[in-house]
RNA sequence: GCCGAAGUGGUGGAAUUGGCAGACGCGCUGGACUCAAAAUCCAGUGAGGCUCAAACCUCGUGUGGGUUCAAGUCCCACCUUCGGCACCA
């Protein structure tokens, strides 16, 4: 009989269905939660999707065979800006396109044989997973955690849309190409770095998480301690306050700089004669990315503003510049330029001819090279009374001295900013915000939720949020005064639906709540999330972020969301990650066809391990075909042998049966191990292969015991069940066994069968293998070495030598070490 | 530019704590079966040297240094490739 993958993987997906196997209630007693991030319906399951999902049924699988009651649900982050594009570009909506290719998709997965718990399904552009959505955002605007200020956004001057950074190519607009403008918007946040400290600090807790992402975190809120300087400005009633990391540079202020978007810019240059000069230079910076102007390589340039501040430690007077190295966004927006302990200063003052006075003096030989500011510690010099003191001490009395004349305090900035939530954009979930004339800014009352996405709106890509065109949206009531009042308009960032999504997932149905706060405690933490490492910081460090308001706020105990983390590497193809535009795709619909899902699950989980990149291979899928195929006709050819087997009896194995059990028991061993400990799949999967190579050697072998064979096969069986589950399956009924092999207990292996009579030591001469002897495990070093000394190819290599010295690792290795 | 990774045969990868480099798979070569092919099975396969052959020897984990009895693994410097950089998700 054929393996037959396409019967066999429908017979099985439908057995599952009927018998809803893999859905799980709260009442267990033991509880895992396996998630994996849930994905954009983009219209069809990518290879990433497959690879993702495949690791994610391993652990699921190999949970519940070890008696764990597993959640293991699935879902859609269905809002987003490729269903705008699509609508745009066929003509379509993007409410029907996003379902269609939820249907297609689900379809796909189903066909995967990933076993989800399928009742448990959400996506997040259905009103019943949005209402919350909105739910939350009120919770936290409540709560002072949502606000509104002026940010600047991407401008297309000839569409009059807003642009996301990815519809901006090189400066220009993706569609017509027009040259992108910044402009200033009124838009929402969340306030995240409210919980920057606790964001870092809470890392330490993650133990879970590979430490590259952990910090990628830490860099990205990137604390900094230091202080805030208030420097006085001539003719000005207002302060520049500056923040510095090194307060003790103060005298060795030249300078200062503001950032050309700094407000004060306006009020310093005013009454100058120099505004013009100004507003030229901030176009030119306007037109700039961030990438741009964060770059070292970017040419220090600014504009005088026409006034000087006073420096508050010595009273010296500062020209003040607008420059484009300083960044709103960071700190207070403004430095003290200090040319010869920072190197940005010293380039800008290089260039304008500005003084460069040290203060703080390395140790000899610790000079920054000529033409390089220096950065690193050392003992105060030009300081008035500070010097001769380690800069350590200075920064100290500085900063005391600083906040006792009231002109500065101790501070820490991070650099995290506080998460823009708003978007200028149809497909996704409405702000739930009224404004009225009257009452001005006025929530949604909860009982008003959801705020209705309205459908029958047409997208051009063209003018302001569609949401705006729409009347019917936009009009409404005031919910305090019952007067006429508008809508807003923007809808929320995505990654506001994949930041509580894993909540909802513990009790998806409920319409009073988000969640149940008893269903969410009884599953949460997440015990094991998985998906890409592009992921590392943005969509984890939010979900982390609403973990912990939603924990502050009693909606439940946990305040970290994902207690173990797997990030993924990349599929690629020919050295590139698969793309259309690089025509390098292959297709996961095409593969299961060809060779059925077993053979495309274990093929991605065989090529790599999981946390690296994997190259596709057409070739290795046929491999990994034909190991299934080999261990089809293993278990075939051998049922008439095994239908009879009775139980083995250890009292009358030969060694071929010993070798066998050795085999087994080290292959249960290593499997158990690389699945739990490492989830190094792939080294699992070879595992098994050289078993299978064993097995059919045996089974062709004289002295080969029936009960022993049975003993290997059934192991195998269950074994491979969560790599590939449906032929399993089958073989699981073949050999005669009841009940489906994914409710089986994962084996143990004894430990009796895994010793050994004799172990082969490797004997080195100064580091170079000679030779090699058998040795009884657990003999003494002393005994060894004897053994290695008296070895004949080991003595040609000593032969005229003295041993200096011989070292010896037990049951592994020797090495004499020769003198002279 | 900044932050984070990765680099091992023809190829995907293995080597888990500093201890035999190349497990397992793919590919390739030769053979068996076959009228023939496919499928399957068996044997070989890092490079070079020596040899009828075996044995044996030398070199070898991106590059250059270092530590060590011993380095793919640790340290320093560099090169290349990839991911993220806040409105793709």
């Amino acid at each position: 009989m054929r393996y037959e993958f396409e019967k066999i993987e429908k017979k099985w997906q439908s057995y599952w269905e009927e018998q809803d196997l893999y859905a799980v209630d709260d009442s267990g007693d033991n509880r895992y939660y396996t998630l994996e991030m849930f994905p954009y319906p983009s219209g069809k399951l990518h290879m990433g999707h497959v690879r993702n999902y495949s690791i994610g049924d391993v652990v699921s699988r190999f949970k519940r065979m070890n008696g764990s009651d597993v959640l293991h649900p699935m879902g859609w982050d269905a809002f987003g800006l490729p269903a705008e594009n699509a609508a745009i570009k066929h003509k379509t909506h993007p409410n029907e396109w996003t379902w269609n290719n939820i249907e297609s998709m689900r379809e796909q997965l189903k066909r995967l044989g990933i076993s989800y718990d399928w009742n448990r399904e959400v996506a997040s552009c259905h009103p019943d997973y949005y209402k919350w959505n909105q739910w939350l955002f009120l919770l936290l605007y409540k709560n002072g955690l949502a606000y509104k200020k002026r940010s600047q956004v991407n401008w297309c001057p000839s569409c009059t849309t807003v642009l996301a950074n990815e519809q901006v190519i090189s400066g220009e607009c993706e569609r017509c190409g027009s040259a992108v403008a910044k402009k200033d918007l009124e838009q929402w946040f969340f306030k995240i770095t409210d919980y920057a400290q606790r964001l870092l600090d809470d890392l330490e807790k993650l133990e879970g998480w590979p430490d590259k992402v952990k910090l990628m975190q830490k860099n990205w809120i990137g604390r900094s301690e230091g202080a805030s300087i208030d420097f006085s400005v001539e003719g000005l009633e207002q302060d520049i306050r500056v923040f510095t990391t090194r307060p003790d540079t103060v005298f060795g202020a030249t300078f200062m700089c503001l950032a050309p978007e700094h407000p004060m810019c306006r009020d310093i240059v005013k009454g100058t004669g120099r505004e013009e000069e100004f507003d030229a230079f901030l176009d030119g910076i306007k037109k700039m990315s961030e990438l741009e102007r964060t770059s070292n390589e970017l040419v220090k340039e600014g504009v005088f503003l026409g006034r000087y501040a006073i420096n508050p430690a010595n009273g010296k007077r500062l020209p003040v510049y607008a420059a484009n190295y300083i960044l709103y966004e960071y700190g207070t927006g403004a430095i003290m330029g200090v040319p010869a302990h920072d190197q940005r200063d010293y380039e800008f003052a290089t260039k304008y001819n500005l003084d460069i006075i040290e203060v703080v003096r390395p140790v000899a030989g610790e000079e920054a090279p000529e033409g390089q500011a220096y950065d690193g510690p050392g003992t105060m010099v030009n300081s008035g009374i500070y010097d001769g003191l380690d800069y350590t001490e200075a920064i100290e009395r500085i900063v005391t001295d600083l906040e006792r004349k009231g002109r500065g305090n101790r501070e820490i900035k991070y650099r995290l900013r506080d998460w823009l939530i708003s978007r200028q954009r149809y497909w996704g979930t409405p702000i739930p915000i009224v404004y009225c004339p009257d009452c001005g800014e006025v929530p949604v009352p909860e009982e008003d939720l959801p705020v209705i996405l309205p459908i029958d709106i047409a997208l051009t890509g063209m003018g302001d949020s569609p949401l705006a065109m729409s009347e019917e949206f936009v009009n409404t009531i005031c919910p305090l005064c019952g007067k006429p009042a508008r809508r807003e308009t923007d809808t929320m960032d995505t990654f506001v639906c994949s930041s509580w999504y894993f909540l909802r997932f513990t009790d998806p149905k409920n319409t009073k709540a988000p969640f149940d706060r008893k269903k969410a405690d009884a599953w949460m933490p997440v015990d094991q999330y998985i998906g890409g490492v592009e992921h590392a910081i943005l969509h984890l460090m939010y979900a982390r972020f609403f973990t912990k308001v939603l924990s502050d706020l009693g909606l439940c105990s946990c305040d970290e969301p994902f207690k173990n983390l797997l990030t993924q590497g990349m599929v690629l193809k020919d050295g590139a990650k698969m793309s259309k535009s690089k025509g390098n795709v292959v297709s996961p619909e095409d593969i299961i066809e060809k060779y059925g899902a077993d053979t495309a699950r274990l093929f991605i989980l065989f090529a790599a391990p999981p946390e690296r990149d994997l190259e596709w291979s057409d070739q290795g899928v046929e491999g990994c075909y034909r190991f299934l195929n080999r261990i089809w006709r293993l278990v075939e050819e051998s049922t008439h042998v095994v239908a009879n087997a009775g139980k083995i009896d250890s009292g009358h194995l030969n060694e071929e049966d010993r070798e066998m059990l050795y085999v087994i028991n080290r292959t249960v061993k290593k499997v158990t191990e690389d699945i739990k400990e490492r989830f190094n799949f792939n080294t699992a999967i070879s595992a098994v292969m050289e078993m299978v190579n064993a097995l059919y050697q045996y089974k062709e072998d004289p002295g080969a015991t029936p009960a022993v064979l049975k003993e290997g096969l059934t192991k195998l069986i269950v074994l491979m069940a969560p790599f590939a589950p449906h032929i399993t399956e089958e073989l699981w009924e073949m050999i005669g066994e009841a009940g489906s092999v994914h409710l089986q207990r994962w084996p143990s292996y004894k430990e009796e069968h895994l010793i050994r009579d004799s172990v082969t030591v490797v004997v080195q001469v100064n580091g170079k293998v000679r030779s090699r002897i058998q040795v009884h495990p657990g003999m003494k070093k002393e005994e060894m070495a004897q053994l290695a000394l008296e070895d004949e190819r080991v003595r040609a290599h000593t032969d005229g030598g003295t041993v200096k010295k011989v070292i010896v690792v037990p049951d592994k290795l020797i090495n004499v070490v020769l003198g002279g």
